[in-house]
DNA sequence: ACCTGAACACCGTTCAAGT
DNA sequence: ACCTGAACACCGTTCAAGT
């Protein structure tokens, strides 16, 4: 029965998923574990280092979700855009609850976006070398804005979104990826 | 001495400009222009509608200091680009705002983001063709998520953010424009 | 060590009533 | 028409005191 960070994370977790950003309060976690306030400040610093762990709790399943997925070197970008996509769109604003992980601290942290941001970065290395942090980075970013702006269309609609990702996002990520990946030296005719 | 919208989105940007999106609350703003929190409400429908017509107001900025830079076909994507960093970073989480405002009403809206990505369309449109809409909504995603990760750079540290756009926002979004740029038919060896 | 009770300093929004 | 006063239903965070 004993208050754990593990299970506010997980409440939380439910609490983003079914009401979104607005309703994810200290006060309404609190009476949602059946426990005071100030209960929770005993096992989180604040409200954004819980944030904070939600992101990178998130950002892990994507991680787990890609490996599981494929082995292969060319095609894992475009999987760990997939799975970015299918893991966050059924959990409301998860996008921008992560992006202001990202945004609140760029550098610390263990599990969660500089994982994600090493193996992008390791897929782009051979795509173009030097730039690859910036690519990596860049693709993040790109994706969970469009990602974000899908979750919010979805919330105004009130439509259930589609799990699979559209034409559009995959398109542009493409795009993004495209205009990253340096041309070889010899064309491909020779 | 009477209280109009424009006045109340005058102190709203230099709230915003000078102390940030924490400190932006209808009631600091009604002490600001020393008025009754309720007073608000009779010019603007909520908080949120508030922080459109701002957004709105800081991209109008935005185009009109783009227009005055250049006229020419090609350059005019860098020109935008550039002059939206060095617009909205002396703002403080200026690029935030921007981002709430499209992700809340993706369709709507007179002045700001939607004349700015017609113009970006259009622009887009003899480099790509049909994907124009997609590299416009693109390019601007990426290029306020660098700016929002260059202006919580800035906060945290506490530093005077760089009034010219780095390297890496310049790179980035060249790359993208390059990924959407269609290479024309006949190679350039001909 | 872990939690409660209660407080502090705030929010956005509404609405009768005043002028 | 425009604004005040006062309320309603909330916030995040702290901290003595209890167990």
């Amino acid at each position: 029965m004993a208050l754990t960070r593990e299970k506010i994370l997980d409440t939380a977790f439910e609490v983003l998923r079914q009401f979104g950003l607005a309703d994810l309060s200290m006060r309404r976690l609190a009476t949602e574990l059946g426990v005071a306030p100030g209960a929770l400040y005993y096992h989180v610093k604040n409200k954004q280092e819980l944030l904070t762990h939600l992101a990178s709790r998130m950002l892990h399943r994507v991680l787990v979700a890609s490996s599981r997925r494929g082995r292969a070197g060319t095609g894992k970008l475009a999987i760990i855009c997939g799975e970015l996509y299918t893991q966050l769109m059924p959990v409301k604003e998860s996008a921008e609850v992560i992006r202001l992980a990202i945004a609140l601290h760029p550098q610390e942290q263990g599990p969660g976006h500089l994982d994600l941001l090493d193996i992008l970065e390791s897929e782009f290395k051979p795509l173009c070398g030097s730039s690859a942090g910036l690519a990596a980075s860049s693709l993040l970013h790109l994706a969970l804005s469009l990602i974000e702006e899908e979750q919010t269309r979805a919330l105004l609609t009130g439509a259930a979104p589609a799990s699979d990702p559209p034409a559009s996002y995959i398109s542009a990520l493409e795009h993004l990826i495209k205009g990253f990946t340096v041309s070889p030296s010899t064309p491909p005719g020779y």
